[in-house]
This record gives C-alpha cells, sequence and structure tokens, in this order.
DNA sequence: ACATTGACCTGAGAGC
DNA sequence: TGCTCTCAGGTCAATG
C-alpha cells in the first residue's frame, strides 16, 4: 500500500478522525517498530497531549503534538490506520494503539512490521536526517530540480524514480504506472534519455500521483488506461492489448507492456 | 556508483 | 485438509 498517493489518503484520514482530542492511552504492542526509543518514552511523549497537525513527506506522515514534537509514521509494506470505537473492531495486526477521551482508538496497524514509529522535534530536521530527497509533489520538484536532481547519475530509470534520496515518495507499483504511461522501459539507462523522454517523465509522475491521491489510492477506482488494476491478472495492456511482461530491476517486479515501452531513450 | 542478494517480518494464495 | 513454496506497494547492509 504505503507509497505517496497512499500515505497522503492516511495524512487525510488522520485529519478527519483524530485531531484535537486528548490522548488518554498508548499500548504499544509491538517493540520492533520502534525507531531508536522505548514504548515508556513513546507513552510519555504521546499521552495526555493531542494531535494538532499532520505533514507529509514521501511516504512519511508527521503528526504534530501540542508543544511536543511530532509522531513520525512510516508504513513500510503493510501499514495503515485505522479509527474505531468498538475494540471488537480493532484490527489484527495492530501494533500501536492510541485511545482518545471520547472513547475512539486510533490503530496503527502492520502486518509485517517493516514500518517504523519515532519522535521528531520537526519534520525538516528529521527529513535531513534521513538524507530524503524533496517530495515528489512538491511545487519546488519542477523540471529544472528533477533534470538536476537525476544529472551525473547512471543506472536505471527505474531504481532512480524509487530512490528516496533523489525523490522521496515513489514506490514500487506506481514507479510502473508512471514509466507504462510515458512509455519507457523501466531498464532504460538514465544516461540514455533525451531531454523529450524525461519531459514525459516528469509530466507523467506528477500526473500519476496526482490522479492516484483524486482516486483515494483505490487500485478498484484507478483509470482503466493505467497497469495498476491488471497487476495479478492475466488480462492484456489496455494501450495495445498484448501481454504484459514481468523483470526484476535492483530487486523489485517491474511490470510493463514490451511492446509500448521500448527499450531505447524514445 | 551501481546492481544484486539476503535479511527483516507475516500471511495469502498456488500447487501438490 | 494440510503441507510447501513463492510472493507481497519498503528499506538496509553486505558483496561483486
Amino acid at each position: 500500500m504505503p507509497e505517496l498517493p497512499d500515505v497522503e489518503i492516511l495524512r487525510r484520514y488522520l485529519d478527519a478522525t483524530s485531531l484535537h482530542q486528548s490522548i488518554e492511552g498508548v499500548e504499544v504492542r509491538s517493540d520492533r517498530l520502534l525507531e531508536s526509543l522505548s514504548a515508556k518514552k513513546l507513552q510519555s511523549a504521546i499521552k495526555g497531549r493531542s494531535f494538532e497537525e499532520t505533514f507529509r513527506h514521501g511516504k512519511f506522515l508527521f503528526a504534530h503534538l501540542d508543544d511536543n514534537g511530532w509522531l513520525v509514521l512510516h508504513f513500510g509494506m503493510s501499514g495503515y490506520l485505522k479509527y474505531f470505537k468498538q475494540m471488537d473492531h480493532d484490527p489484527s495486526h495492530d501494533r500501536l494503539l492510541i485511545g482518545f477521551s471520547n472513547g475512539y482508538h486510533l490503530a496503527y496497524v502492520s502486518q509485517r512490521k517493516l514500518g517504523s514509529i519515532g519522535l521528531t522535534d520537526e519534520p525538516g530536521a528529521f527529513v535531513k536526517k534521513k538524507g530524503l530527497g524533496p517530495d515528489a509533489l512538491s511545487p519546488d520538484m519542477d523540471f529544472t530540480a528533477f533534470k538536476e536532481a537525476l544529472s551525473g547519475r547512471r543506472g536505471s530509470i527505474k531504481s532512480a524514480l524509487m530512490n528516496q534520496e533523489i525523490l522521496a515518495g515513489i514506490g514500487n507499483i506506481y514507479c510502473d504506472e508512471i514509466l507504462f504511461q510515458a512509455g519507457v522501459f523501466p531498464k532504460s539507462d538514465l544516461t540514455g534519455l533525451n531531454e523529450e523522454t524525461m519531459q514525459r517523465i516528469f509530466k507523467k509522475l506528477k500526473e500519476v500521483l496526482q490522479t492516484a491521491i483524486d482516486k483515494k489510492a483505490d487500485p478498484s477506482h484507478m483509470p482503466d488506461t493505467w497497469l495498476i488494476p491488471l497487476r495479478g491478472t492475466d488480462r492484456g495492456c489496455p494501450r495495445c492489448g498484448g501481454d504484459i511482461a514481468t523483470i526484476k530491476v535492483s530487486g523489485r517486479t517491474a511490470y510493463y507492456c514490451p511492446r509500448c515501452q521500448g527499450k531505447a531513450g524514445e
């Protein structure tokens, strides 16, 4: 789930459910998610406070605690948030459970425990320390900045787009979608991509991420010209009808259309 | 610098 | 039904 669009939807979910309510209970149900802090320290930082606003950078979600720093959530491969009242609606694999004074709860759920939970004084400092590039949807990440961030690099376009130090937020499936929409072979070497192709990739990058947010990051609502809904099915390419293929690129499975996504820079 | 591999975790689904 | 194998939308460290 959680790439940039998914995390943006989670951010809005937290905004819509959990702001300005006093936090009465904090249960840490898996220590392994905690980013260099103890359960006790997390509890004392959160208890009695409330979430006042949220911020997202790439795949990281920050929740501002009144007068006491920010809670930082990363969702790994399988994380999400759930707001509910009755404890029998508590999802399995809840790793952090926050109880509010109105009787509702917010659960951080993560089946595979590959995410992280931490604290920071300030999101900007956290981003810097992590070495994250600009958020992929930030207005600062314009075409000039995009080209600049990629200049002097080698390797495949797919690895570059997924490299969080270059720009933050793109993961495996949205990367595949961007390259499909741009008609670019995932393993294309960066150095061989011409200006026009780079421009197309950049345009599709913004378009795909924004559209995904508009569709609430729900794969079943994505446009039928997209590749995402075809994952795991045997349906053909939405553009040419041909078979969708997969290859490994930097350890991840890339879905692509061999006919529509040419090998060359063009 | 880059790619590749395995590790970290848990469970779903396929194939037998 | 139950076993085994593979795979999953993310990162990190070690190795070539």
